[in-house]
DNA sequence: CCGGCGATGGTCT
DNA sequence: GACCATCGCCGGC
C-alpha cells in the first residue's frame, strides 16, 4: 500500500512556512521498471518569487518559470551549469510565484547504492532519482505521479537556518536572507552548518 | 582539509 | 554573448 500524498492544501501556504514544513518529509518516485525509490527531506530554500532577486521567477513567467506561476503542488525542474538538475515544488500560486529548492535527502528505500551521502546536494538529488525536465510539471499530490510527496511516521526534526546557497548575484537585501532550512543532525546536509560540532579530542 | 577551477548547454538580453 | 539555485577533481598546505 502506497502511502498517501500530501493534499495541496500543504503547498498553498507561505513558502517559508511551506519549506519548513518539507522537512521530514517523503519523496517517493516510481518508474518504469525500476523499484520504487525513497528519500527523507533535510535540506531545503525558500525562494519567494517575483520580488525576490535570487528566485528564477524575478523576471516573471518566462517559458522556463512559468510553470512557479501556476497552481501549487507541482514539480519545477531546470537545468545548471549544462549538466545538472534541481527541484523544487511550487509552494504559492498567481503573482506570488514561490518555490522550494530540495537540497538534499536521506535515502530511505530503493537506492542501488549504499552511500548514505548519495542524495546531500541538489544536483546529486536528482542524479540518483532520476529526475529530469521532462518531470517538469508533474503534480505532486497524486499517487500516480512518477514523484510525489508524503508525511513520514516521526517526530519534528529540530530545524537550524542559514543563507542560501550561491546565490552572491541577488543584491545585499536577499543574499543574506535566511531562507535556507535543515534538519540539525542530519548527516545528509550538503554545504556548511552554521555552528559545526567540532570534534573532541581522543585519547 | 581547503580553495580554485573547468565542464557544458539552456535561458534571457 | 554572458550568466548560471553545481559537482568533483586537483594541487597546496
Amino acid at each position: 500500500v502506497k502511502p498517501t500524498p500530501l493534499p495541496r492544501s500543504f503547498f498553498s501556504r507561505d513558502t517559508e512556512i511551506v519549506a519548513r514544513a518539507l522537512l521530514g518529509k517523503l519523496i517517493l518516485r516510481q518508474a518504469p521498471g525500476v523499484p520504487v525509490r525513497i528519500a527523507r527531506i533535510v535540506e531545503v530554500e525558500a525562494y519567494l518569487g517575483l520580488l525576490d532577486l535570487a528566485s528564477h521567477a524575478r523576471r516573471g513567467p518566462t517559458p522556463r518559470a512559468k510553470i512557479m506561476f501556476g497552481p501549487p503542488g507541482h514539480l519545477y525542474v531546470y537545468l545548471i551549469y549544462g549538466m545538472y538538475h534541481c527541484m523544487n515544488f511550487v509552494a504559492k500560486a498567481g503573482v506570488e510565484a514561490g518555490a522550494v529548492l530540495i537540497r538534499a535527502a536521506e535515502p530511505v528505500a530503493g537506492f542501488a547504492s549504499a552511500d548514505h551521502r548519495q542524495l546531500s546536494g541538489p544536483g546529486k538529488l536528482c542524479r540518483a532519482l532520476g529526475v529530469t525536465r521532462a518531470e517538469g510539471g508533474v503534480d505532486l499530490t497524486s499517487a500516480d505521479s512518477p514523484l510525489y510527496v508524503a508525511r513520514d511516521r516521526a517526530r519534528a526534526p529540530r530545524i537550524a537556518r542559514s543563507a542560501r546557497i550561491g546565490i552572491d548575484y541577488a543584491g545585499d537585501d536577499w543574499k543574506h536572507r535566511e531562507l535556507r532550512f535543515y534538519v540539525a543532525d542530519s548527516a545528509a546536509v550538503s554545504g556548511p552548518r552554521r555552528a559545526r560540532p567540532r570534534t573532541p579530542a581522543t585519547s
